[in-house]
DNA sequence: CGCGAGCTTGACGTTGTTCAACTAGAGTGG
DNA sequence: CCACTCTAGTTGAACAACGTCAAGCTCGCG
């Protein structure tokens, strides 16, 4: 009983938004089927390269998009993204192999659907088809901002880009305990760990930020904002 | 009746892609609000901040997803697409206003449909939508690959990229009419107008391409793909 | 106590942008 | 039909930005 209630909890993220389009019994369907399961901080949830077989639902946690590059073994950091979201929105759109990893960054709570089975719910059901798509496509659109933010801004822009999206999307705040390390803060701001240190170093000095250990506390959020702008 | 028989092809793409999912009288229902355009080379078809009103289906012609930033007044051409092809990406998945703008790299043949009308058809028919957000999303992938390369790549790499994606993705072969000033290869490569020349020359000497005038061929392929490889 | 992973700092070299000068071709008006 | 101008393309040199390297630090954990 006491299991029970936590796995209803488990899934209620997905659920909720779920029952809004489909009856009871088209999402006992899809429980049927499906599996929830706890990541640790660092585990990878979906695979680059492997065929995706499963969307997830992230029910807490924070997860980010890797993409590994065999050409210069270096990551890149797509977007990051907090519970509760679709995820996999890759294995949504496309049949194609996963683009990149989705790998933990704080522990998580993931509920894993075999596609075809919500596939076929979606074909029968536009309305909920329409909100998925709209729901998951919001990741398509950070990772976009994101691209035009390397594009154009240099390091010191970028990184301001990805502090204020910590602060906006992910930690809803400006004092966090940052879960990332300088590397991935790197990874996600395309550039040098050296880079992002010799950055958040003159910030402090400047007192637009203050950190210690994971601990991090925006002060000056309209200077960052200004930082960002400028590129 | 010749005209009818030119706006009968006009919208054909589209009009087929639809008729295997809706009926025929709902494709009517898109007829009656919906224009058929013609725009030269250089028009924008779509305006980054507007409101989106409207889906755009690309009949004939090559168009660029062009982000202007206000930042430092440089633009950056997120992707290329070729005919026929649902544009209007963003319009379909958020309310939110344009990202980027669309603008004509050759002269275009356009049918622009009203997306309220269309998201009503999306919501009762789920096999429709599936097949048009699969469609819609291919320039999603293109745009977070095209990061991807920004980010992990040097430019020589880049630049490779970039005609990699034109010979596969939109002139179909190794020889083709370039329609792309020097300016806007940079903007797609994301460098300079004079690092896109030098590596060109460069390629040149190499015999890797031949260049003259806007008539583009591309002698060794691999060798192209082998620098992309490398980055 | 010692080891290793993550973090920090400064020096140095590479990459790529900016700038300035020049060329070629297309369009315009006298 | 020839200057004139305007835009696109080209080249090289100077400079700034950024990554790499090397060395040292800190903190948690066995």
């Amino acid at each position: 009983m006491v299991l029970n209630e936590m796995a209803e909890n488990y899934y209620s993220g997905f659920k909720k938004i779920s029952l809004q389009f489909i009856t009871a019994e088209e999402f006992k369907q899809i429980e049927k089927t499906s599996v929830h399961l706890r990541f640790k901080k660092g585990e990878t949830i979906l695979k680059q390269g492997h065929q995706p077989t499963h969307i997830a639902f992230l029910q807490s946690g924070i997860v980010k998009f890797n993409f590994f590059s065999e050409g210069n073994g270096k990551n890149t950091i797509l977007t990051l993204v907090s519970a509760p979201k679709i995820l996999g929105g890759a294995n949504l759109f496309y049949k194609d192999n996963n683009l990149f990893s989705i790998v933990a960054v704080e522990d998580c709570e993931v509920f894993l659907i075999e596609s075809n089975i919500l596939f076929e719910l979606l074909k029968k059901n536009g309305r909920f088809a329409v909100a998925l798509f709209q729901i998951a496509s919001d990741m398509f659109k950070q990772s976009i901002l994101n691209f035009i933010s390397v594009a154009n801004k240099q390091k010191e822009g970028r990184i301001a880009d990805v502090f204020l999206y910590l602060s906006g999307e992910i930690y809803f705040g400006t004092s966090f305990n940052l879960s990332l390390t300088r590397k991935e803060l790197a990874e996600f701001a395309c550039c040098s760990v050296e880079n992002v240190i010799m950055t958040l170093s003159k910030w402090q000095q400047e007192e637009i930020i203050t950190i210690s250990g994971k601990k991090v506390e925006i002060k000056d959020i309209n200077k960052l904002k200004q930082i960002s702008k400028i590129g």
